[in-house]
DNA sequence: AGCACGATGCTCT
DNA sequence: GAGCATCGTGCTT
């Protein structure tokens, strides 16, 4: 079997496109030659500077220029002092947005995993990457390549009855109407 | 089942 | 210096 990431094409769409699309898709991470892996459960949609909720409402700076690059690539970064999150970049290259991989059901690799986890669940966003251990080394990463050790591939296609919407998660300080925004997609099974 | 809280360090003003 | 796209523990209902 020859990984096939999705396409770049799948990414240069509109985001809420692409966060609805990526549920139920599988994200692989290649560790040692060994594939980690899990079913895309939860994503949320940042949508370019006037999204006052997306890290790019500051503009062009060292932190977000990779959302301003071409789609496909991984956009990981550092938050509360311990925790890495993933996203993959979205639209076309120079418009800044992003969906956030925020829970997966592991699939492949699940002793690696679970000791990663300490037994624990992938249902959050910064359980998966330590989950699959996703670092700032991979921030820029083209996911449609994968020599690059992760991508995200064809998985099981949800049905819209078995997507839930909602507003992103933990947006506390950010203004109406972005901090109610139902840009959170999951799945109900 | 649901809060409250502390850990911990980078990013931008 | 303030503010984080969070997690795990520990305590209360």
């Amino acid at each position: 079997m020859f990984p096939s990431p999705l396409l770049r094409e799948f990414y240069a769409r509109p985001t809420l496109t692409v966060a609805r699309e990526l549920l139920g898709m599988r994200l692989v991470r290649l560790l040692d030659g060994v594939r980690l892996s899990g079913l895309i459960l939860e994503t949320e949609a940042y949508i370019g500077e006037t999204d006052l909720g997306c890290h790019a409402k500051a503009g062009r700076t060292h932190r977000t220029a990779v959302m301003y690059g071409p789609p496909g690539h991984a956009y990981v970064y550092f938050t509360y002092g311990m925790h890495w999150l993933l996203n993959a970049v979205t639209e076309p290259a120079g418009f800044p947005a992003a969906v956030l991989l925020r829970a997966i059901q592991p699939l492949e690799g699940l002793e690696r995993i679970s000791l990663h986890r300490q037994g624990r669940d992938c249902l959050g966003p910064a359980k998966l990457t330590q989950a699959l251990a996703v670092d700032g080394a991979f921030n820029g990463f083209d996911l449609c390549d994968p020599s690059s050790g992760l991508w995200i591939e064809a998985g099981q296609p949800q049905p819209d009855s078995a997507v839930l919407t909602g507003p992103r998660v933990g947006l506390y300080t950010v203004p109406e109407p972005w901090k109610s925004v139902p840009w959170r997609f999951r799945t109900s099974g």
